[in-house]
DNA sequence: CAGTATCCACCTAGATACTG
DNA sequence: CAGTATCTAGGTGGATACTG
């Protein structure tokens, strides 16, 4: 079973590899979640308040969804109050330097514009 | 003057780099673009055609806001019929290895997928 | 703590038709 | 050739309230 969408194509040969990656981490909050479980394995509400605004509905569907991809792994630990923690699969983890160049870009970048508004 | 959406805060620390630069290469096209953009300058009906499903109004709304980031740059051509050349600028140039960072892992993900459906 | 359930505004993106 | 205009379906993401 393959688990790419159905509804796409990825006919676009040569992008498609690149559309492919962004279909997965792109959106408002996918890449940031991982970014943040690059380093630690997280539990629910912590990244929550780590990533701020995200409503709890919204956190839920895109760790399912990076659950579904099989980029994180999602650890239930049967304990009183519950826990569950969040990481990245192995899969997740070959992430890492795609995760980084868009972190390193975005650094770079954020300086600059701030940068030019102090002129 | 910010070139950043008024309404984005990029409060998240530290994850804001990352949403940064997933809003302005994010979606469904963009991404695509500059990497079709990343060897060569191509018109707005070759680019079109590259990327097979895109339509037009879609295509050139992308490429307003690539070129409204600083990202591409647009060269109109005073003739008939007319000409219009769109090409990576300088902050677009810089991207490159993010995009082939998305493509490279794209790729091999894409021939793991097929792998696996082959089993 | 770690979620669901509901409801809803907005935006993205497609279809189609038209034009300087 | 390189767009714009209009209309619309569906998805994304937010607000709020509730629960095992």
């Amino acid at each position: 079973m393959s688990l790419l969408p159905k509804r796409k194509r990825y006919d676009c040969a040569p992008g498609c590899p690149v559309e492919a990656t962004l279909d997965l981490i792109g959106g408002k909050w996918k890449g940031v979640i991982l970014y943040h479980l690059l380093d630690e394995t997280i539990r629910f509400n912590t990244l929550s308040r780590r990533l701020g605004s995200i409503t709890q509905r919204m956190l839920a569907k895109q760790l399912r969804e990076l659950e579904a991809a099989g980029l994180i792994r999602r650890v239930v630990f049967a304990e009183v109050p519950p826990r569950v923690e969040y990481s990245l699969s192995p899969d997740g983890e070959s992430l890492r330097p795609v995760i980084l160049a868009l972190k390193a870009w975005g650094e770079t970048r954020l300086a600059m514009l701030s940068q030019q508004a102090a002129e």
